[in-house]
DNA sequence: TCGACGCTTCGAGCGCGGTCGAAACGTCAT
DNA sequence: ATGACGTTTCGACCGCGCTCGAAGCGTCGA
């Protein structure tokens, strides 16, 4: 008999389909509603929100109450890493698709992780930044570089008096298996991709597909 | 409604408090039966086998029969890097234990890592390797530095031709959050320390307790 | 060949938890 | 005030899956 934290606890929490869906559809990083989420995980309302309780009360999320909405949200990068663990076990174990669908090829390429952007795209501007000394990475942590500042607000992107939230953040990718930048300068970075609509959001996906303008200038920029 | 990966299955084998139990049991690294696991787990034989070839029927056990005895284990490093995952999770949104408990305390300087040493040892000791250029890393993968034959062949580790599996490899360490050595080498690393008697394994856990002379050991040679 | 042992399969019991309709609650608009 | 809307609570239903005892199946040792 083990004792130690209730690992079934978190993942029976995870285990249920519905929630499972709910939860899936949060890591694209918006915060949604009690409806939404239940036109997502396929129950009525009352099933739904009963869901929501027990994630709420499991520490899996986060509620934000605006008049009457109430939007959740996952409760942090921890949780997301988690969901990522699981959604890696699980494509690793599930059956092959003998054709991985063009979705899920898009998604290889570019996705939402939480709120900052993912896949081979991510993975490679990471890289790029830190081989041009913009960011410094070590074991331990990614850091701004000195023409750091320069080199983002130049984009227009301001990585100035840091909030609560770390600027950097390493984010394991589990498509890639290698690290893709978060933090609210990823989060920043997403934000200014959809802005400048250099890509949109696949429609119920996490994919995000750049239009052939949109990648050049993604690519100039942080790729060059 | 949401496709892709069956997370939900995956994290619903989890879910369940006695497959739990079998699976942090097995993080343990050693292969173990169906009876001593259904002891760990606390429940009767049919219902432990019964669990058991759920878990074998998803992908997340492997069997090794070997005459009347078959030897369950993980079925791999993504595996256990999932389990670790969701114990992070368990762990920050479970109840804060007031006073955590001395095990509690062990685990988080040594323990076992699937076959290799994990916690504030493990981790220190990789970045020790690191800093001696025995081992060199950069964010992609950890790879043998130019005096690494000599250095643990001088302690008796042969990292000679290498077998199928990896050499080094970097496991994400869920108490320090920070990388420690696995692979063959951390799984030779492991294996001397508990041949020449340095530490002991604590009971029913994954604990790894070090004796004075034996931590005097290590360190010189890993620390040092 | 026979019994001992480790493990799995079978069958039955049963409780937990997911499900939804109806009703209650709180917020916003008119 | 009154009605519309988003959400939660209540109550009842139902089935999945966890559980164990007993029996069946291989494997090993004498």
């Amino acid at each position: 008999m083990r004792e130690g934290p209730d690992i079934a606890r978190i993942a029976s929490l995870v285990g249920d389909p519905a929630r499972a869906n709910m939860l899936s559809a949060l890591m694209g990083g918006t915060a949604l509603t009690a409806s939404e989420l239940a036109l997502e995980a396929g129950v009525s309302l009352p099933t739904a929100s009963s869901h929501l309780s027990k994630l709420m009360e499991g520490g899996l999320l986060t509620l934000a109450s605006q008049g009457r909405h109430r939007y959740y949200g996952l409760a942090g990068p921890q949780v997301a890493g988690m969901i990522e663990a699981i959604t890696g076990v699980a494509e690793a174990v599930g059956p092959k698709r003998v054709r991985p669908g063009p979705r899920d090829a898009a998604m290889r390429v570019a996705r939402v992780c939480y709120d900052h952007l993912a896949g081979e795209q991510a993975v490679a501007m990471l890289d790029r930044l830190v081989e041009k000394d913009i960011l410094l990475r070590d074991e331990r942590e990614i850091r701004l570089g000195p023409s750091a500042a320069s080199h983002f607000s130049a984009i227009g992107i301001d990585v100035g008096p840091r909030p609560r939230r770390p600027v950097c953040r390493a984010c394991l990718d589990w498509s890639v298996r290698r690290s893709h930048l978060a933090g609210t300068l990823g989060a920043a970075i997403l934000d200014k991709i959809l802005l400048e609509k250099w890509a949109r959001r696949e429609k119920d996906s996490r994919a995000i597909i750049f239009s052939p303008p949109g990648k050049q200038a993604f690519e100039r920029l942080f790729l060059a």
